[in-house]
DNA sequence: AAAATAGTGTCTGTGAGACACTATGGA
DNA sequence: TCCATAGTGTCTCACAGACACTATTTT
């Protein structure tokens, strides 16, 4: 005869302890956003007016007793663990909440990219991170920096970011994270989330030079054939049908008609 | 803000315990090959000798004590629990490890597509897994199923694998996993995963024809004039430099050059 | 000669690459 | 009138799409 009756009372017996599990599951985000470049050449049309840059945040020396924290004085990226919250618990979903945290703004662009789930990758025992990456446009972050002290978050080019002292493996995520980002933006429309919904076709075009090295995005005159008949980029209509131009602002002096992203999403072949 | 910093790292430091951990970490692995397509049309330039298909097995009605087996009867991919092994714990491993035990083979193309955390997809706890996809030439898994009893592993065409009852949500994990190889068998040189070192662009076509759907592949002299010149492609030379030919062989009346991939991966882009 | 496999050839229009030129409006 | 910004125009050569044709060997 049976012990159990029932898959129920299977379940309740089944024995999950027959495998070491997991000590931490966490999310890291790798949050991209984008900086004046410092290096800008006007007369050199390959050369762009933006910088990517990544929010790390400095780990404390102490903890909150007074003893040494692990990995302490070092940059990390923003993270924590994932939580079953309202019958969820998934790490995307935490990563969402530690993006709100950090830049008090939602619905951005974030994808998960990579885990990283040595044994051994954090000394505190077997601990897995999913790694993510969110885009959010420049301003933003500018306040969310103004709001807080600021001392321990900074952004850092991606330049700047190689030189410091980094926690954890979080160098090798961060590496993965701009190869990532940077593959994107050569075969998706991700660079969408660095712009505003209505865009010149320049703006877009600093935008893809700040992050990718592509020929047709390098030329300008090639970008500016090409862009308008990409069949994920359209015209901005006004209610009338008519055209949308930006009004002359700052040191522009024309106005320049406005373009959107369309719903639609490419997808670019090897084959042709 | 400030303080939310250092209250976090007062918990990452101290008291892990504070958050619940996953009941189990495992590795599920979907494993195409290709099969002899039944619709093969030879009139139809588009139609392809072969046949996506994908590797499932059934679970048990009963585990190992005669009780009632969770999702038992249904069709699931194979998986297992991650452990860690050599000091390494990783979800990669563990699905290399699970593809040597199901086919037997090694050292053939496996990625990583997805990992699946939400709290209830497994009635056991809360039981995180990490989907990968394995490209396998078919004659190795014609191998495996000749050597085992065979009941339980069966191969499906992606038709047919929607008709099945499937365990847990596998049936997500595997719309996911189609189209992740979809994609990068548009995107990336994974095809040659499914052929030898060297091969005829005939055969290369019918293993593309059968997986994506693309204008320059579904136009034979498209093909044909369009492949040789891609730079991830050149012809197979032997020890004098000659290209390499074909014997004939079966109903093939005819030599054919042979190709082979080089090393380097093309990146395709949206912008050009 | 026919069948089967594995390719080529040819035509026409679209598009890429290079780079010089134009348009707008304010100081 | 000059500058900065945001684009166009023009030229040539190459490649893409359509689809008919060829080439090699066995039966």
């Amino acid at each position: 005869m049976a012990k159990y009756h029932s898959e129920e009372e299977a379940l309740k017996n089944y024995d999950t302890s027959k495998y070491r599990t997991p000590e931490g599951y966490t999310s890291d985000i790798a949050i991209f956003t984008l900086l004046p470049n410092e290096q800008y050449k006007a007369k050199d049309e390959k050369s762009s007016k933006y910088c990517l840059a990544l929010m790390l945040i400095k780990r404390a020396g102490l903890d909150a007793e007074g003893e040494p924290n692990i990995e302490g004085n070092k940059w990390a990226l923003p993270g924590g663990f994932t939580q079953i919250e309202g019958d969820k618990g998934s790490a995307f979903e935490s990563a969402k909440r530690e993006l709100l945290e950090e830049t008090s703004i939602k619905g951005v662009h974030i994808k998960h990219f990579g885990v990283y789930d040595t044994f051994g990758r954090d000394k505190r025992g077997w601990i897995i991170s999913n790694a993510h990456y969110a885009i959010v446009p420049e301003q933003h972050i500018q306040d969310r920096r103004a709001a807080d002290d600021a001392a321990e978050v900074q952004l850092f080019t991606i330049d700047e970011v190689f030189k410091l002292d980094i926690a954890f493996d979080h160098r090798q995520i961060i590496e993965d994270a701009i190869s990532s980002v940077k593959k994107d933006m050569q075969q998706t429309t991700v660079a969408k989330n660095f712009l505003p919904v209505e865009f010149k076709l320049e703006e877009l075009r600093q935008v893809l030079l700040a992050v990718i090295d592509d020929n047709v995005v390098n030329t300008k005159s090639a970008f500016f054939r090409k862009a308008p008949s990409l069949d994920f980029i359209e015209e901005a209509k006004d209610a009338q049908g008519n055209p949308k131009v930006t009004e002359p602002t700052g040191k522009n002096k024309r106005p320049s008609k406005l373009y959107k992203f369309e719903e639609v999403e490419p997808v670019p072949s090897i084959w042709n």
